[in-house]
DNA sequence: TGGTAATGGTTGTTTTTGTAACTAACAAGC
DNA sequence: GCTTGTTAGTTACAAAAACAACCATTACCA
């Protein structure tokens, strides 16, 4: 029997892969943000990047994060109604605002390490520590965050 | 020197890698169907499926992409003014509708599946055939992809 | 056989995102 | 100093997604 024309393997097909496990994970993680804090996806992001880098700005976590600056923007404001982050301004360049996490930001910072750790955990636990070593291998390369990013 | 107790490896958090790699992905793939004919990722998902597995009703194609059913409803509701699907009711019951390609939606299929296979070759360009076994085998099981699905 | 639940699919409303245009501050050249 | 260009960040408006409520039809079952 010849093998149809049309045939084309979507499940292997790795952009489409990649999208399945990339939402699988987020869905499951998004509960610890979204529920606990009622966080957005940027938001949870922006306070990541405070809570592992210090102060940072905007732009900073724009271009490590690659995120659109209006998004960064809008994640900001709202963490910074919710009193988990700080702005202020340089003096140096007045253009320029930095940015850090309150002790309360700091607190659900630690509050949802712990949570984004221990979730990692159990995704690594399906697998031999060599295969996850290629595998955030390959993920970084598929992502362009080999030199920079 | 202590280690800081703030220190978290999010750039090694899998749901951040996933994310930043299937992000990275789509954003390359989604010139072919954006710019060549004007889809929607929903949209573009919905042929591929209609192009891989034949004709399928909405809810089929629900459960195997991990679809809302609105976003189906909507992307069928496009490709049926584009004259790219076809729906029929079915006699048995009047409910359920099923879809299928037109010869247009058919060329537009091979054409973007050409596509699709071109750049998943140059992803899996970059790594030995081993490894990206390995890397979808990881997908496939983060996904939950591995019995159902 | 008539009432309740479940299924397939659509529509309406609210959030969230994407895109572009905008202000404010600085920098460089002339 | 005055134009031109660039950078940091915000705002406004359009596109898309999420969520809930909604028909129509079929299934279950007392």
């Amino acid at each position: 029997m010849p093998k149809k024309d049309s045939e084309f393997a979507l499940r292997d097909f790795l952009p489409y892969l990649l999208n399945q496990a990339a939402e699988e994970s987020s869905l499951a993680f998004q509960k610890a943000y979204k529920n606990r804090y009622g966080m957005l996806r940027t938001e949870w992001r922006v306070l990541f990047h405070l809570g592992t880098y210090g102060q940072m700005t905007a732009t900073g976590i724009c271009d490590r994060a690659r995120i659109h600056k209006t998004k960064i923007s809008r994640a900001v404001q709202k963490l910074s109604e919710r009193r988990f982050v700080v702005r202020a301004r340089s003096d140096e360049d007045r253009r320029v605002e930095y940015l850090k996490l309150t002790p309360a930001g700091e607190a659900a910072y630690r509050d949802l390490r712990t949570e984004a750790e221990d979730y990692d955990a159990r995704l690594r636990g399906q697998f031999t520590s060599g295969e996850v070593a290629l595998l955030r291998m390959m993920l970084k390369r598929l992502a362009g965050l080999d030199a920079a990013g």
